[in-house]
DNA sequence: CGTGAGTTTCTAGCATTGCTAGCGACAGGA
DNA sequence: TCCTGTCGCTAGCAATGCTAGAAACTCACG
């Protein structure tokens, strides 16, 4: 019978690790349901605790404080980001660099809070370091494969940085109404142009 | 005598309208030197107020808030911009294009906070329309004057925004440590080609 | 069927924040 | 010399992130 007891002690243990980790996910998803619904200054310790329906310190035997709770919102938002961008891979007629560019703005547009804890807050992500967490690799990725097809001579990796640069400088600009809106297109397809024209001229 | 009294009286002002004025200027001065020495979050409003060493409610009889602060202290910030820019103008060996993009990157590398009250934090100043402040179009004057030579055929002022908002990518993202810090000369060495051979491939 | 140990969750509170009401002091005109 | 209006200060409010210590619950054991 001691065998017995111990297994349901360990399945007991099973049980407790997955509710834990059913209510860690459903924090952070109140927050970012929060942070999308009524941006980030919404997003007290007070009121998340009230949407999860436990007591504030719960939120701190989860996470360490607000910042990493925040922290863990932007890394499954980077995922989302990366699945976005796949599903853009396949866009017939126009090239896969702007199907890319597109899909990021098209992101940073309509999750503009998300996209605000990805790559605006200071939420000290480790970024070029080997524990980089695979959904950024994965976003980041995809972003080589769009830059891929028109990189020619330059270095691949270097040129997706500039790529993303500027997707980065007109998302975050646009929001912050310093570009003008009607010429969002016209901004888009120069950017683009200039990126692809470049290799074109290079491989002359 | 009545004129006499009339005229002390309109000096008095004058000196008080002065004194504020003064006052005023040092409250921006010392937010920003706060703010550049130890973060915008260090700046609240008694540090700020035993820095001028006035009490709080003084603060509240010059601006409406705390974020009215900060975006004073941002549109003067346009004002050092543009005046470094300028100056960075008559670089002879390299393009004007490239010393405008190295002027604006040490700009935000050596003053991260002032650019952040600037470009990141959303202080609401008015970008596109009239009332514009003359800092704010100055220093985006200097970027179009930069950007003139190598524009061609293709929209100036468009062509700038997207210059900007490459700049303006690469300043932040490095900011947040999102970009591998070695390679810095390596992406701006292609952006700046990008932005300048598509010039050429139009002109062919 | 209790009982006690151990874990989990909550209540209550701290220090700090941006902001403001309302009092007191002081200058200038009569 | 008093009166008036401006000016700046003291003191306090509500909200924030976070935490200590009490309370409640769970579950193996007698």
């Amino acid at each position: 019978m001691s065998s017995g007891a111990r297994f349901s002690v360990v399945t007991i243990q099973n049980r407790r690790e997955r509710e834990r980790a059913e209510r860690h996910q459903l924090i952070i998803d109140a927050a970012r349901d929060l942070a999308e619904a009524e941006g980030w200054d919404a997003v007290t310790t007070r009121r998340l605790a009230e949407k999860v329906e436990y007591s504030q310190p719960v939120l701190y035997s989860h996470f360490k404080g607000k910042e990493a709770i925040v922290r863990a919102v932007a890394i499954q938002g980077c995922g989302d980001l990366a699945r976005q961008l796949r599903k853009a891979r396949p866009a017939q007629g126009k090239s896969r660099l702007r199907a890319a560019a597109e899909a990021y703005l098209e992101f940073a547009r309509e999750r503009p809070a998300l996209y605000d804890a990805m790559f605006v807050q200071e939420v000290d992500i480790p970024f070029g370091t080997d524990d980089t967490p695979a959904e950024l690799r994965d976003a980041f990725g995809e972003l080589v494969a769009a830059v891929e097809p028109v990189a020619g001579q330059r270095d691949l990796e270097t040129l997706t940085e500039v790529f993303w640069s500027t997707l980065h400088g007109i998302a975050t600009l646009t929001k912050g109404k310093r570009l003008r809106p009607s010429h969002h297109e016209a901004r888009l397809d120069l950017a683009l142009r200039a990126l692809s024209l470049a290799e074109q001229e290079e491989r002359s």
